[in-house]
DNA sequence: GGTAGATACTGCCCTGTGCAGTATGAGTGA
DNA sequence: TCACTCATACTGCACAGGGCAGTATCTACC
């Protein structure tokens, strides 16, 4: 019986429409790519690829280097019918996480120290994120693993980049903001409702245009 | 015994910071706000409040209207310090999940017009998403829940802003870009090298300055 | 009196996370 | 040759979280 398939079933099927993979190679291959749109733990991809097997979407080849397992994994042509149909599905909304702001949010809770510190930390990993994305761009312009894929990895590539770029530049803007606060609870000369106002109009226009 | 507490947990003990909630009301306050950067599904919220409660952070008042039961939940002491100390601790990365865009990424495993339906989807569902926000932001201004807190809701309102116009930018280059190709494997007069390494200068000047 | 929509939940099964634990292999230097 | 480190290759377990179905009652309106 095949049973229900999930998103991660699906990325890993892609991956494995490359080439042959040994989950460990999977498993640093997504944290390489897939991670920054669809993060996963390692832990679940060491399962999923089971699924598939039993599914008929994957081959597991079980070999062994000296006394140690190695199972590689491949699709099969049912894996590549069903990934093409895939395609064709409506997909879930994006999903965003970031705990750091939620700390924003509530700022008020606490300190100004406390929120300039949150600001400054968000600067820090977030400066981290472009540098590391900068990093493995520069591999993967360097020795590409798929060259014949490259026009769709500059697809979601100028995406991440420029997601981890606005939060970059938001997070320095929202740090110079709060500097100028004499308490956490007003922020003084500040026009709040007309910074609103403006971002709504913005979003209208976006809409629109 | 104080079991141990999630972001979620927090996110609600901030919530009960301001007022006091049915959980009903919460849900409904999680899906207006919060949901942006800490989505969590109804069923979450009606178990959290339950261990907050358990831990001493909150408190349960039972009322009802007519047979129908109705739990108004509030905010302790030790859980506003609790709040207050959360708030020095680091935070997790940021994590997107972003279906469509894994189809993007493996949309040579089908053909040109199912990558050109998947990112007419992602610029319909996008165009949605800055509408819903800037609805509800005209909500906000014309009847704030929270006038104190208006400049918090600021800061973090034009990361929101800024992500969704971003999203939906791209969204729009992409579509027009793949409009031009020939075929799904070849994207024809693309200089793909070339757009990664802008790509990358724009990331290292980004971690510099 | 009917009914649609808002309110107020619970149960169940599954996905996914995080961490600890258990190995072996390959390379390096003392 | 031995020890050491790092990479490879997994498994088990407990808990967070998601999605969906199900079960009520209340309010407003016709």
């Amino acid at each position: 019986m095949t049973s229900s398939r999930t998103t991660t079933s699906y990325a890993l099927l892609g991956l494995l429409g490359l080439r042959d993979w040994t989950t460990y190679e999977l498993a640093r291959q997504v944290q390489r790519s897939l991670h920054w749109f669809w993060p996963r733990a390692e832990r679940k991809l060491y399962d999923e690829p089971k699924r598939l097997v039993a599914d008929g979407l994957a081959t597991a080849t079980s070999g062994s280097t000296g006394k140690r397992p190695r199972t590689v994994y491949g699709i099969t042509d049912a894996g590549r019918s069903e990934l093409a149909r895939w395609l064709d599905e409506p997909s879930a909304g994006r999903a965003n996480e970031f705990e750091a702001l939620v700390k924003v949010f509530f700022a008020d809770a606490g300190t100004l120290d406390q929120l300039r510190t949150t600001l400054d930390r968000i600067v820090a990993e977030s400066t981290q994120r472009v540098t590391d994305l900068a990093d493995n761009l520069d591999v993967g312009l360097a020795s590409p693993a798929f060259p014949a894929r490259m026009h769709l990895n500059v697809l979601v590539v100028r995406l991440q980049v420029e997601q981890e770029l606005t939060v970059l530049s938001w997070a320095r803007w929202a740090r110079a903001q709060v500097e100028t606060w004499p308490s956490i609870h007003e922020p003084d000369e500040w026009d709040a409702a007309g910074l609103l106002a403006t971002l709504v109009g913005e979003c209208r226009a976006a809409a629109d245009g």
